[in-house]
Order: structure tokens, then C-alpha cells, then sequence
DNA sequence: CCAATGATTGTTATCGATAACAATATGGAT
DNA sequence: ATCCATATTGTTATCGATAACAATCATTGG
């Protein structure tokens, strides 16, 4: 830490230092067994000296591994990518290896660019956070040779697949809410194009048929508040309408906004389940009742899956899902008793600031 | 794309297979000038056919440039992380950059550690967006020699800084609840160690103080909505208390929902303001009046400035801050009208549910 | 005492690209 | 025709590490 170098100090450097080669240098530094303490102590107090510190560029090219993994994201700030991406950092950094994000726009071309940046960079492996069901046979042709993990994704994909089971999600909270005494559940389901949303679309859809419920047409939002709170409005107004589905609890939020400015009361005339239980699931008026999906968990997993794939190559396919579990707050209750027989009055906005 | 190498192909592979040296397909892929045209076509009919991608890690070694900037932030998941986090990415891709992140605790032992492992990984820029107070001298000795952003943070801690004006932002909210009327406000704090946090706690300060208002107590909370909660219950039990500037939207939902709970009525009784401008804050009930911070903007400004740094790494202290709005919602209002005559009711516990 | 084994260190080649320099060809201008 | 500037291509050295192999030394068993 003397001397101000122009250039960083290599592994030369320090062996000239210490009077040694630069493979022994190396051996002391990656912790080889056979290097006498002697000379292990000099070249530490050299590497001490100069300041020296690893280029791990270097030691990509020659081993081939960059000790990083590729994230892909969709380029949105909700709360699953933040937490995914906590909890992929948190296991990348557990497992030695750092994370390259790059979030791609929900196309393929948008996809095909961002992959191919991760191919650029050289990563070890590449983690698929972004469940566009449409890219599937793009993105596993672009993959071919890395290991891949698909998250959120149908089993079967890519190499792995890791995620929480959407279709217990959906039917966790429709079941819920039929329990409660519901005659049918309507849902506000999550984009299209997104696996988990017509993962939990499908599955909203199977468990009411099971039950020999109606069922109602499905809303489309786009995961923000604001598509939640234009769908909540729409479905404000249909006196029908006793609970609701909300494929994502931001969603939740603006539909729980809806109906309040319609005069309604969650949740004695309409029930709301959300999807996720978001930190502030728990601290809305009403609090919210939703469906708990570790991300950060999944994120883990999602890491240790991949180093696993990096390190024995021959595993394929291996997948694995995490249950949710029912989070029952203050936004779901039974129907209104006189649900069958009163008089809807016509609804009238009403803002209650 | 027609044969499967055990290993990727190299520049020299494409060189031979079309029949130029490696130097010449070099320069095609870098598109230098003084190239033929027909020499241009062989060479990128090889590349196609040999499916040839380049190898960063070489060039990296070489050029001395990874074209990747580190991005350290605090291991949260909370909204302004998230956003900043997508601003950056987004301003990196348009740079030409990938964005390698690592998360950190909150500790002088985390981020030494976590800078050390951008450094290690080759970075050719850092993005500090965790405002640590503490930390700055032992940054700044760690991140000697490489160009470094830091946001957020006190201006002339490293390099360059960007970031939102906090003085701003405190002040704005903290006027507008005085114009309403309030005879003061109170304040729910970030944690101490973040200086995002403190300089909001200050700039609030001085507002009451040059007001000519009395200065209540400082509550802190951890920026989660459950510690807003705890103290929201606190500060909803004070009669005096009908304003109160919370550090955070996230932490101001918390503490509507406490108030909430205990039988009041926001804003009627007690007006909240938050920072941060959250998606959800405009579909919480009541609606949240904020101040709004345009994370990914800053985001983007923090990666061209440090990319600035890196291709011109004479200019220091650059610094640049961007102005805060007053969103004004449902939760403020004037205080109550009989609040200096109205007897206080002891406040009871109330499940809204 | 010698061969064999294992510990310890050094030498050389290599990863895949680019920089710097060298060489050749091409096209006017003189 | 000669020479210089420019266009085009090739050669060699290099970035900073590790792998593979080679060499030396000490120790042990026969």
C-alpha cells in the first residue's frame, strides 16, 4: 500500500517481490496445499506490501470460468423482480460468484439482445427471470452450450426450471374465497404473455370448474396499480361481483382503490385476494389478504440449481417448486347476507378524502 | 451455426475460415475504416456460419476496459432500490455497459467487502448507491485509482456524486404541511446511518426552526412499513400531533395504517406526507400526498456521469442533483378545526376489519 | 546406500483478443 | 517513371493469470 503504482500490480510483480515465481505466487493465493509456510508468509507480506489484488479477467480467460452468472430481468421495478434479484445476489455472492443483470423488454427481440449481451460477457450460467412464454425455443437455442435456469417458467423449458407453484397459488386463494361462501370468484389476471400469470389464470379457472362454480370473463391488467385500479372500477359496478382474484397484490391495491371510490366496503360487500404478500400487503386499509411467494427464497434456489448445472454439466431438467402458503388478512370475509335478495343500488363515486 | 464445437470459436477459427488473418476479422468486428468491402463480406459470412460471438473476457485482459460498471447497494428490496437499480441498467445498456451488482449490509466490514469484490471482478466504473455516512474515508481509500459515482451521499465524499436534493424534499413536504396551517410537524426518521435519511431529518429541522415552530422529537424507523406502524402507534396516542412528515412512502403506509387502527381519521385528524412517490402511493386510502423522486432518471444521470469519469478521468467533484415535486394527495389536509379546544379523547385501539 | 515417494518450486505454453509496428498494394502528383 | 500518401493486410508482442510438465530436494524403506 506504499507506492502509487500507474498500473496496478500483477502477479509478477509480487513474485519479484518476494523472490519467488509467479506460480507459486499463485499456488499461495489459491490456497494449494503443497507451498512451504515460508515462503507462503513472504508472499502474503508482499501481497500485503504492494496492494496487490487478483484480476479476475485474467484468470477467466485462462480457466474459462468468469465466476459470474447472467440475470435477465424484465425491466420493470415491481416488488418479485427486486426481491428475485435480492435473493439471486444473495446466493450468487454465497456461492463465490458476482451477478450480471440486464433487464430486456418483454419482446423477442428485446430478449434475443439482452441474452446475447450475458453470452458477450462471458458468464458461467444465466438465470431467465423474465417467464415470456412465447421466447421459449429462441432463448433455447441462444442458451445451447450454457447452463440455463428458466424461473417461473413451465417445467421443462430450458436446461432447469425453478419457481413457486403458481398453480397451488391461484388455487389457494380461489378456494379461499369460495370457502368463505362466495357463489364464484372473478380474477383480474396478470399480462398474457407472462407464464405465471396464465399459470395462475388457468388454475383460477380449473378450481372453479371443479367446484361447479360460473365462470365469470377474466380482466387483463398489467401488473400496476393503476390497471388494477381501471379494472377494479369496471368490476365495481357489476352488484354480481362478491370477490376477486387480483393476480398481483399492487394490482390488489388499485382495485381495492376502485372500490372504495365506488362506495364499497372491503371487505363486507366485495372480497379481494392479492398474489405475492408484498411488504405492504400487511398495512393497506383493509390489510391484505394474499398469497405468500418467498422470491427471495426462490432467487437462492434459483443460484444453487445453477451452480450446480455449471458444475456437474450432465444433470438436465431438474426442476423444483416452492409451495406459497394462504396469508389471511382484512380484505377477504363472507358475501353480504342479503347478497341474493337486496336491491343493488346504483353505485356512485365517490372519493373519501 | 452449422457445426457444434467443443469449444466456442475463436477469432483465429474465423480467420482461417475466411482465409484473412485474426487481426483483419478484428477490425471488421470493430469496425475499422480501412477495411475492403469484399474482405468485410468474407469475414462476416464466417462469423454467421461459424456462429462466432467475442470473447469479452480477452478483449477485457487486453484493452484493459471490461466495459462493465459495479453497482454496490444495500441488500433491501424497497422501491427506491428496485427503481434506481432499473435506471442504472437501463442508462448502462444505452451506454454500452453491463451492470455487475453485489448487495451489502449496512456495515463498514459489508461494503469494504462488497467493493472489494467489484474491484476483484475488473469493473471499470462503481456506482455507490448505498449512502452510508460512516464509510466515505474507507471508500474512498478503496476505490483510489478507479472512477466512482456516489449517490446520494454528501457532495465531495468520492469522485462525483449524484442524487436527488433530500434538502429539498424535507422542506417542500415539511412547508406544505405548515401552510395548511399546522402549528408543526412531526417527523418519522430513516435510520441515522443512511445520509439520505439525516439530511432529510435536517432539512426539516432547520424548516420548523426558521418557521419559527416548536421542534418535536425525532422517531426513527428502519424505512419498512412495520416500523412506520410502531411509530405511528406512538405519535397517533399524542393529541398534538396532526402532522407528521414520514422518510419514506413505504414507512407512511405503515403509519396511516396505525392510525388507522387507533380510531383516526387521515387527514381529518392527522395529515402524513411521505418521500418517494411510490407506484402505490397514489391507490393507499387515503391517497398519499409525497414528494416525488425520480429514481430511474437519477439512475441513468449517475451512469452517464460516471461513464464521463472513466473516458475523461480528469474532471473530479462533479456533482449534480436533481429537484424534487410536492404530489399533492388525499392524506393532507388543515388541522382539525377545534383543536386547540376540543378535548382530547383517549384514543382506543380499533380493528377496521 | 539407493530407489521411490512426496513435497516444493520453477519453466513454458496457453487462453482470445488487440496494439504497435511492418509490409504490401494502390493511386495520384510531379 | 518516381515518390509519397493512403488503403489494406499481416506479424509479433502483450495483457495477467493458470495448466501441464519438469526439476529439485528431503525422507523413507529395503
Amino acid at each position: 500500500m506504499e507506492r502509487i503504482f500507474t498500473r496496478r500490480p500483477s502477479m509478477r510483480d509480487v513474485a519479484e517481490a518476494s523472490g519467488v515465481s509467479a506460480q507459486t505466487v499463485s499456488r499461495v493465493l489459491s490456497d494449494h496445499r503443497n507451498v512451504k509456510e515460508t515462503t507462503r508468509e513472504k508472499v502474503l507480506a508482499a501481497v500485503e506490501k504492494l496492494g496487490y489484488r487478483h484480476n479476475n479477467t485474467a484468470r477467466a480467460l485462462v480457466t474459462g470460468r468468469s465466476k459470474t452468472l447472467g440475470v435477465l430481468t424484465l425491466a420493470t421495478k415491481n416488488y418479485s423482480r427486486a426481491s428475485l434479484s435480492l435473493g439471486i445476489e444473495l446466493g450468487a455472492r454465497d456461492a463465490g460468484y458476482t451477478v450480471n443483470s440486464v433487464t430486456s423488454t418483454m419482446s423477442l427481440k428485446g430478449l434475443t439482445e439482452s441474452v446475447s449481451r450475458l453470452l458477450l460477457q462471458g458468464v458461467d450460467g444465466i438465470i431467465l427471470a423474465s417467464p415470456f412464454r412465447e421466447a421459449a425455443s429462441t432463448i433455447r437455442r441462444l442458451t445451447a452450450g450454457i447452463p440455463t435456469i428458466t424461473m417461473g417458467g413451465s417445467a421443462g423449458t430450458c436446461n432447469g426450471s425453478v419457481g413457486i407453484d403458481q398453480d397451488q397459488a391461484a388455487e389457494l386463494a380461489t378456494r379461499h374465497l369460495l370457502e368463505l361462501g362466495h357463489k364464484t370468484v372473478w380474477h383480474i389476471a396478470g399480462p398474457r404473455e407472462w407464464s405465471d400469470a396464465s399459470l395462475r389464470e388457468e388454475s383460477w379457472r380449473r378450481t372453479l370448474i371443479e367446484a361447479g362454480c360460473l365462470l365469470p370473463p377474466v380482466l387483463y391488467g398489467d401488473w400496476s396499480p393503476s390497471s388494477g385500479h381501471r379494472n377494479g372500477l369496471i368490476l365495481g359496478t357489476n352488484p354480481k361481483v362478491t370477490a376477486i382474484l387480483v393476480a398481483s397484490d399492487e394490482m390488489a391495491f388499485g382495485v381495492i382503490r376502485a372500490l372504495t371510490e365506488l362506495g364499497l366496503h372491503v371487505p363486507k360487500d366485495v372480497s379481494v385476494v392479492g398474489i405475492d404478500d408484498i411488504d405492504l400487503a400487511a398495512y393497506s386499509t383493509p390489510p391484505l389478504t394474499t398469497i405468500r411467494q418467498s422470491f427471495e427464497e426462490t432467487g437462492r434456489r434459483a443460484v444453487q440449481h445453477l451452480v450446480g448445472l455449471i458444475n456437474k454439466p450432465g444433470m438436465t431438467n431438474l426442476s423444483s417448486m416452492s409451495a406459497p402458503t394462504l396469508i389471511v388478512r382484512g380484505s377477504t370475509a363472507p358475501p353480504p347476507a342479503d347478497w341474493a335478495s337486496k336491491v343493488c343500488p346504483k353505485p356512485h363515486r365517490q372519493d373519501c378524502v
